[in-house]
DNA sequence: AATGAATGAGTCTTCATTCAT
DNA sequence: CATGAATGAAGACTCATTCAT
């Protein structure tokens, strides 16, 4: 019964795959409709199995629901630590590496409909809310500190309120992961480039005149 | 049934305080938990009526929730408007006048959770979302943008461009006010009062180090 | 708006009438099906109402469960507790009074199924079986001890182990009721009335003081 | 894959001894929980085998409960005849020999929750309840029916109705079997040898002839 | 004006059974 | 023989909305 070794059987490849398929499909209806709203049966439909099939990968819309985060948002968290742990250039260009990398990676892409999902129900879901917490927004606050550090210790920053300047910073990225998502993406129809630029700019410059004389 | 036409009786008196109270109600479980999640049957007993008496006054959730909006968010909005339109000192001191401002009468209290449901919900009801793009979202973009070119204007503020600096600048306010009704308050366990002002001493002044030593 | 003051108007005549529809409904499927496999769906059919009507009432089907028991078992409870404790003639009388008693009031009647069922389901539903337990099972072998202990102290029974004894005299009472709901009622094709009989004289000879003397 | 003819493969041994360690899996889950409450899926996980191979050796769950009972009651039961059969002695001692006899073989024994399982779903369960009707419950009474013929008409017990004191004696035996297996076994808590001593005792005093001539 | 009983469609979750490999 | 992925029907519980009173 050997059938050609270089193929794997359609089924079995199947099951590899998955539980990719299942969390594809997690991920974009979570991204539209919120963690409430998104029913399983349609998370099932749109990876074209039945409902049951999703209770074998995944225990219950919670446990979906963090294996999505842990599957899309773990990894290039891992990654931007990395980066602000070993850049070698000045800090300012380490922030706009974070930024624009951030960006690529994240920012434009469905996933940032997550941190929508997040602000929006952690209060209905206190279990879930804990968990990405812990897993995401600690550490990607913890990220962001530490680069400020850096821009201080090296001179390049002036002296800052840590802690504070890190949520003002994180507010910008955040808004437009949220608007990429809100609204249909009418808010503010802005060119997210042109924002990001405009918001590094403003951030290490300011909006003084004289503080842009230099 | 004779009415004393001098004084109303005490349930007609009611009948006037009814829609108020029902929607204090509203407002109060809207921002605890969002639009969806929030059920009519606890808007009606936290205002101390039954189910069917929210339907004598709004046709339905959507109109519920709109009445709400018109109620707390419009005249705020309508005021700073005003203090744009007839300010006299600096701009910077204009921007500190309506950030500090729009934290003592919205950012502060309970309606800024409204915005948090705005985003977070937008997608599921279209119908509500447009509503709320046109007359409140429309609105404070326009204040922002005005008051940029303000400081553009009178030569205080560097050329930008405008209409995405408004974006930047309105983040960290939005941002102040989801995470005061998200991950029960404790994601970024900030101080208001210190993140505004180094939100606006940050964008009037920058990062750099140079950029400080004016 | 004065209506017929003799005839509640049919819609709130219901309300008040409907838990005893609900729990009556409840209490025929419950023994018929048992708990687990009594479906509300079939409860509130049978009752004449929707399902969700049923939540109306009563919490969960736990609740719905425990209601049944608090309508149906422990007042007979309470009539036999009263029985046993203000009798006046012979032990052997009041034996008799209160197994055929207990027959007219519980045993032949639908009523009696819930032992089955709680003897069934009570591991797979502690909660339940717990109040079960503390509200039923306590009080009748508390009850069934005392008429023991009345005996012997009277001098009309032999001294004996109480507590093994109420046990062993429990026990064909418990299972004429279980007979009554299990294959169909045809395990033993027995006459109830004739089966008591024989089994109160069997004790009878078995418990007289004289009849340890041999 | 070459296999040695004197020995059969590991594989192949475990292959006979399969339905035996699936019996002794159901019959615990069934004994623990019931016949509905029952997942497969748990008894294959306890026998060490996947859900598809139960399937191999039994039809459907009806199946592998009446092999459960074949396996493990309907062997005692034969005993049980046997004795009656055969028996020399007293009638009170063939009485005692078969209770305590059948206590040892079943009544202590996880067995003796299949009891509480047909009396607790047999309603559920037409066809398996049938089949155990016909193969255990027939078969246990005539067995006991015929003990007590055997007693009256060998003069060691008064003449009595056998069919109902059929039921009447086997009663405690039963309920000491569902207690075992119900409330957690806290029900009462008594110890069964000498709950059985006292049954026995009481019973022999309530049949035996001179008992009769009060 | 006010009530609150009633509805029923909707959603998560479970599990016996099948069947391709 | 053995696997275990897949199915889909079923059931508990929720909640916006209606309407008789």
């Amino acid at each position: 019964m050997i059938k050609c070794p270089l193929k794997k059987p359609r089924w079995e490849r199947r099951k590899d795959a998955r539980p990719q398929e299942l969390l594809a499909a997690a991920l974009d209806l979570f991204v539209e409709r919120g963690f409430a709203a998104t029913r399983l049966d349609d998370v099932a439909a749109r990876a074209g199995v039945s409902k049951g099939t999703l209770y074998l990968y995944f225990a219950n819309k919670e446990e979906l629901f963090k294996a999505v985060v842990r599957e899309n948002v773990l990894p290039a968290l891992g990654e931007a630590e990395d980066t602000v742990g070993s850049f070698e250039g000045s800090t300012a260009d380490l922030f706009r590496e974070i930024v624009f990398g951030w960006w690529d990676r994240i920012g434009h892409s469905k996933v940032s409909g997550i941190s929508k999902l997040m602000l929006a129900e952690s209060n209905n879901f206190p279990e879930v809310a804990e968990f990405y917490r812990d897993e995401v927004i600690a550490r990607a606050d913890a990220m962001i500190a530490s680069l400020l550090e850096r821009g201080i210790r090296r001179g390049e920053f002036r002296p800052i309120d840590v802690q504070h300047a890190t949520s003002v910073l994180c507010a910008p990225m955040l808004m437009l992961m949220l608007s990429q998502h809100s609204f249909n993406c009418q808010v503010h129809p802005v060119s997210p480039q042109q924002y990001l630029e405009t918001f590094v700019e403003l951030f290490l410059n300011g909006l003084r005149r004289d503080a842009a004389s230099q």
